[in-house]
DNA sequence: CGCTATCATCGGCCTATGCCGATGAATCGA
DNA sequence: TCGATTCATCGGCATAGGCCGATGATAGCG
């Protein structure tokens, strides 16, 4: 009964998660809605890359789109995105450091890590409002006014 | 504060949730433990595939490995993995249809998916004692009571 | 004391996927 | 109306990662 492949939806919803940058982008939207160049000032990667990664977590359900004048807002879709985080760091502190590294089999080990764990997912247990305009906010998060890229 | 890959242990442990043998696998797991060979043959993958799929799980801290004579048992490593998979069956549930697929950026969009979902993690909020071993496992190739259980 | 079964690891192949710069559409300001 | 800003998508590149068959170690069996 290979049901291999049956389960589409949910390997979408995990692969969304299993990348460093989207679970930043998540991160940072838990605290309040972002603009795309927002999350690319933040983030620190090319807008077209952070592009991808929105429309990767759009397509997962996990945040929602809201054009506002010729920007477009971000916010998770629903709390339990966050609930599903909250459960996995449960896990990762339950686990403690058992977690290593992931040496997809054969794989010379000790490459693309090395750093120490610990607030991976950091800051959780807050649920904002992901639907919430209270008009067209301009600075919408304290971020300290970069030298603006570029 | 690209703080991107800092967070290694989370991305670890959801990209080995993010596929569908390791998903499966995991289910299986969640009914009772098993052999390796018992994997391969319900995943109807190669045996090397089965092992490298349970090393990456295994590293991850989701499964545990119990060597038993000279086949190897694998069981949950921990509740915690079935709640996280719940958590995820929920915001699904949640979600609904909204999942389709996930067409990382730049990509032709409508190949690799076309199968209904509904059952991803199936027979969910169930949590079996992983480390449960009334003796002998009854279906699973009735290991005589085994003398040494180093 | 060889034989066979079970499993982990290796090498190789091929696709998926992350990153970037460039391009084009839409929107707002002067 | 023109120019600037924001964002989505495209093409290209380099690597990660899934799959397989082969190999070698270890452990029961006859």
């Amino acid at each position: 009964m290979n049901r291999l492949g049956a389960d589409r939806s949910a390997v979408l919803l995990f692969h969304s998660l299993a990348d460093p940058a989207r679970l930043a982008v998540l991160r940072l939207l838990a605290d309040g809605e972002r603009k795309v160049v927002d999350l690319t000032a933040e983030l620190g990667l090319a807008q077209s890359t952070v592009s991808g990664h929105l429309a990767c977590l759009r397509s997962a359900g996990l945040v929602e789109a809201h054009p506002h004048g010729r920007s477009t807002y971000y916010a998770l879709a629903r709390p339990e995105v966050w609930q599903l985080l909250v459960a996995a760091e449960h896990l990762l502190d339950a686990a403690g450091s058992t977690v290593e590294l992931c040496p997809e089999h054969h794989r010379p080990a000790g490459m693309t890590c090395g750093s120490s764990i610990h607030g991976c997912l950091a800051h959780a247990e807050r649920v904002r409002e992901p639907h919430e305009h209270p008009g067209v906010r301009p600075g919408v998060t304290a971020v300290p006014a970069h030298p603006g890229r570029r």
